[in-house]
Formats: C-alpha cells, structure tokens, sequence
DNA sequence: GTGAAAGCGCTAACAA
DNA sequence: TTGTTAGCGCTTTCAC
C-alpha cells in the first residue's frame, strides 16, 4: 500500500493509485452516494429551521416580510444541509417559460439561410424544456426596417430577442429601448457593442480577420495586390474582419497592398462581376480575402480564369456547399467559420440563465472561430 | 402593402417586409402566444383521449397493459393537442439524477490538469439541475490499471462513465463489460473507436493532425527534416495526429522528411534534454510538431538555442500558459487546441439526453478544432 | 411576520 | 385493462 500526493491536489492511498472524489469537497468514496439519496429539500430545510415552507421560499427568494432573525435561522439551516434549491422544480412551479424571438435577415445569403434552418431545427428540438422560439425575418441591409420590428416587439410576449444587428444609430436606440422594457437582448452573429444587449454570441470578429491576415501572409510567396470581398459595411463583423485582415498584412506583410473592397450585397452575380472585372485590370493581385458575402461570386469569377488563378491565395468566410467544394477543389486556401448551432443554442442559454438568475456555466457562452483547410474538413 | 415570396420558405405581406412564425408551423402572428399560454397537459390530454391520467401515463411511456384500441385514442388526442410532455416535470416526478463518474488521468500534463479542474468546475454549477459528478483521478500511461478502475466502477451508482481512454486491448474489454452492465460510456478527449462507448466527446484527432500538417508545410519555407515530440502512443490522440500530420506532408511537401518521434511522457525535462540532442545532432532541422505532451520541454530547447530556432516552423497542440507565451513571443507559430470546457459539457449532456431518451439536439455534441496563432488568441 | 394548503405537469403505487 | 390517489420539490395564494 503506497500512499503519495497526486499532482493536483490532496493525496490518496491505494495499490492501483486510484482516488475518487466527491465534487467540490474531498470527502471520501461514499459522499457521492450519500448525496445522491440523501438530497435536501425543503421541507428538510424548513423542518431544521424550525419554520415554515412559506419562509423558507420567502428567504430563498429574498421576498420581505421575514424578520432578520430568522432569514438568519434559514441561512445557517442551509449551510449546515448543504442545500440546493431544485431549479426544475422551481421552475415547474412557478410555471416558467422561456420565449424567446429570433430577428434574422432575409436575403440570398447561404450562411443566413444556414442560420435560419439552424434556429428552427433547434427550436423544435427543446420545445419540451419549455423554450418557446419564434422567428421574426426582415430584410437585410436595412437598418430602419430592423428598428422598426425591435420597436414593435411586446415585452409582454418575449423574454428575451436574439438578432443579427445591423450597427445603426437607430438600432442601437432600438436595443437600448428594449432592453428598457425588460427584454433580455442577445446579439447573434454581428454585434453592436455599444447598446444595452445581455451578450453577444458570435466570434471575435477582428481576431477572425487577423486568423485571415497571418494566413494569408503566411501562404503568400510573392508581393502584390489582395482584393477584398465584402457584403456589406452595415453589419459590423464584415467591418471588423476587415480591420483585423488590415492590421496584421499592414504590421507584418508590408510587401502586399490591400484594395478597397468591392460590395457585393450577398449578391453572387454582382460579386462575380466585379471580381472578374478587377481581376483584369490590376494583374498584380495575388490574392482574395472574401469577407463573407457572395461566396459564390467570388468562386466563380476565380475559376472561370482558369489556370491564371491557381496560385492565387485565397482566403474565405463560412462553411456552404459552394465554399467546402472550392476548399476541396483548391480554390479556396483556408476558411473561417463559425458554428451557427453552437451561436443559436448559445443565445438561448444566455438568456435562459438570466431568466432563472442562475450563473451561466463557465465558457457556455464562448465562440470559437474553425479555421478550415481540405484536410480537416467536418 | 406588398406580397412578395421569401427566400426561405411561406409568403409573408407587410410595408416593412416583416415576418414573423412561430416554429415549426407558419400558423401566423399569433401562434406563439397561444401556445405559451395554452399548454397541453397530460390532463387535458386524459380529457380529449376520454382516458385516466393513467392510461395517459402508460401510453407515454409505452408501457404494457393497454388496449391497442386506447393506445390510438391517447395517440390521436396527442396529435389533435399538438401534446409535449414536459421532461422537467416528468424528472421530478421520477425522481430522476444523473449520476457521472469521470475517470482522468493523473500526471503534469497541464492540459490534464486544466480538463480535471474545468470538470470541477462545471460539476459544481450544474448541481442544481439534478446532475452529480465524482472524480476519478488515475495513473497517466497505464491500461491496466485504468482497466482495473473501469472494472470497479458500481453500474447501481453511475449511470454513466466519462473516461480519456487509453487505446489498450484490456481497457476495450473493461468498457465493454462497463456498457454490457448498462452505464453509459463516453470517451474524453481520447478515444477506443472499437469499443461500445456510447460517444467520443472530443476533436478529430486525424484531422488535427492533418491542419497541423497543412499548415507546418505552408509555412515552411526550405526543405528538410521535421521533428515530432510525443507524449505516449498508448492515447490514441497522439497517434492519430501523427498520421494525419505524415499523410500530408507525405502527399503535398515531400520535399519534408519527418524524424521519428521523441516520446517524453509528459515530462517537460525529459523533453527538452531529447530535443536538444535532436537538434544538434541532425543540423537539416527546420521545424518542430509536439503532439501534445512536454510542450515546455519543446519551448525550452527552442529558446535555448536562440537565434537558430528563428525560422523553424513550430506547431503544437493545446492551449496552456507556456504555449500561449511562446506563441506570443513567436517561438511556436500555430497552436492545434480544444476547448476541454466544451468537451466536458457536451459529454455531460450526451449522457443526460441518453438518460432521458431524448434525443440530443443536433449539433450539440460537434466538438471543434481550434487554431491559434498570435493574433486570434482569445 | 408566519403558516397551512393547494397546486405546477408528470409518475407510480395500489385498487378496481 | 383501467382508474384513483398520493406524491416529486418548489411556489403561492390566503388566512392567522
């Protein structure tokens, strides 16, 4: 028998080496089970307390109207049980619902699309855990429209409003405004830093576009030009891919020039034009970094080139159909992705541990930005 | 007023081109509140079915002693209410807990030892939703002894078992015999593909390999010889991603030869002291891809040798105070991770759904590979 | 200020 | 084969 200090902390005795321990506390094998069936409710609680279940809900739920002594008397009866109050009990009781409102942009966009089907497909699957979803859908590129259907949102109706935010000054005022109304407000995909919201659940947008920038960088072999694709400057995570691709290519690859960047709406066609369009006049480009929008555009303008564009750098946002083929195919490099289910379910658990007033998990409400090449495909 | 089709699916018709759908029928503006407010319950259900609560029950949960004739009332009812029963509700009542046992490997593995405390963590906020975690804590390195642990494991007091598994023939047996007594098995981080497990909860280590492999060639500059530095073979992890990261070199950068790998065990200092060697011995080296174990060991050697380790090309996996340093200081030039956090979580919830016998909402148990360089480090 | 009692939506004895 | 009834752990009237 051979007892020692494990590395992390505490020590164990035993000939395998093996320790079992009860979280938080070290107590020992059998604390596990002990807790399991022993656990406290209540009615224990109040029975040790020496009062009610109506005071002990009362001081549970910090309501008035109990005198401090005996907030007192429940508090030390909690420590000594070790209570923890059921939250699905809880909520069952007080009959609790989560319904929450998706605002997301109509559009050709596949990702949008993607994102749409995504909200759905989830929204289904968690209506028996009481999460109520509904999906508002208003035109993109707009941020007038999108103020108006925030302003008209009922308080009463939803808890809680996950939306793709264009970075107006009348959205911000809009969010701030239903935010006032008691509405958790929860930002999805692009952010408006600067209004009242709860969260935003999207990736860093910037730190996506310096991923792009050193990539980019880093896989060029030659000085020249980069065209830069965008959907459009409204929505502010095309904005802050931008900046980021800037910063690293202008501090760390000063032999490579940046264009201005062509809008493009989302519009395939239009992209697809203009690319081809630039792509002849300036023969020097080496290189496209697609912000996002009209993927399709720029995957046709590259190919329709032919062999001119083989060793062309190319650098893209988000997972399609059209994107996965050109990563495969070798038109595209490397792309930038995010998890738009992990985004929607990370949305909603947000605002479902602000209705509970419940501490969120550590790390629930973290994004991470994929980075994609042909060989590590999903 | 305008009529006009969306791009995603239904018409929709107003000024401001506003939609809004309750999930997943288009029954309208209203369909939301109606259904938040009117929810179906077994009893209304016992109602419409003309039907006991009880019949109702049995029916639900398909238990025997029903008349097939009442089992298509319950069922029709079920369909004409639009019926979901409420899992929270139906928990209590069962009384149902989530007992789940982790098994970690001892060691100064950092990124063990950040995966022991993350599980920790994330057990102690989610007590209150009826899930218990212990913690197993075992030797690093060792099947038999983790065989032996897996086979004391008490199939009355855990429903079920995360373990990182060493890919041995006796562990194999001892999940199985784990499974055949009816705990569910998930594999952290590292998985035995060919045993009953339930689910793998962690990255594709193949494919890890392979974007480690892409990007080691992309960013190298000349040819020659690439070290590897392992912890142990015996986790399937680092032996997949040396198979990836060879298949691509191999196939796209043959004018790269990969060293046999240094296997250090976790130990930092046994690391260093072979990489030193490594590197003075074999002067064509220009770069570096530690699998996962004794990154400090790597960073060392590097750093102590200076200027020359400059332009080698570094690659390394995990995300820890020392690599994220030496990513800074650009010693490492791209960082292969996961997010232990997401891991610990989605294997959790894999068990729960299990439990429950509902499916898991889609997605929720992708786990994605992250890249880092200095730029996008979070 | 405090307590008794009736639920929340579902399950599970125990009868019938 | 079916129904009645008493809970699960917590909240919430409404009395005292």
């Amino acid at each position: 028998m051979v007892t020692r200090r494990s590395y992390w902390n505490g020590a164990y005795t035993s000939q395998t080496g093996l320790v079992l321990i009860d979280v938080p506390q070290l107590d020992g094998y059998h604390a596990c089970r002990e807790r399991a069936l022993g656990k406290v409710t209540v009615h224990q609680l109040a029975k040790e307390a020496g009062v009610s279940l109506a005071t002990v809900d009362r001081v549970l739920n910090q309501r008035t109207g109990v005198r401090p002594a005996t907030i007192e008397r429940v508090e030390m009866a909690m420590e000594r049980l070790d209570f923890r109050r059921d939250l699905a009990a809880a909520n069952l009781a007080r009959r609790r619902t989560y319904p929450i409102c998706f605002i997301l942009p109509d559009g050709p966009s596949t990702f949008m699309r993607g994102l749409d089907a995504e909200v759905r497909s989830i929204a289904k699957h968690i209506r028996q855990s009481r999460v109520q979803v509904s999906v508002k859908v208003v035109p993109a590129f707009d941020g007038d429209v999108l103020a108006d259907v925030i302003d008209e949102v009922d308080a009463q109706e939803f808890a809680g409003v996950v939306m793709v935010a264009a970075d107006a000054p009348r959205v911000r005022s809009a969010i701030n405004d239903l935010a006032d109304r008691g509405v958790h407000v929860v930002t999805l995909v692009s952010d408006v830093p600067t209004a009242r919201r709860l969260h935003y659940s999207g990736i860093d947008n910037t730190a996506a576009g310096r991923t792009a920038g050193t990539l980019f960088g880093r896989f060029s072999r030659k000085p020249g030009k980069v065209a830069i694709v965008a959907g459009s400057m409204l929505l502010r995570d095309h904005v802050e891919r931008r900046m980021g691709f800037e910063q690293v290519i202008r501090s760390g690859f000063s032999d490579l020039e940046i264009l201005p960047p062509i809008e493009g709406r989302d519009e395939a066609a239009l992209v697809e034009i203009a690319l081809t369009k630039l792509l002849r006049d300036e023969p020097d480009i080496i290189g496209v970094y697609s912000l996002g929008g009209g993927n399709r555009g720029v995957i046709s303008a590259l190919e329709s080139r032919g062999p001119d564009s083989q060793d062309m750098v190319v650098i893209a946002h988000e997972l399609t159909p059209a994107t996965r083929r050109a990563l495969m195919s070798g038109t595209i490099d490397a792309l930038i992705t995010q998890d738009a289910g992990h985004e929607v379910r990370s949305a909603i658990r947000v605002i479902q541990s602000k209705i509970d007033g419940h501490p969120l998990v550590p790390g629930e409400d973290q994004i991470s930005i994929d980075v994609f090449f042909r060989d590590n495909l999903p």
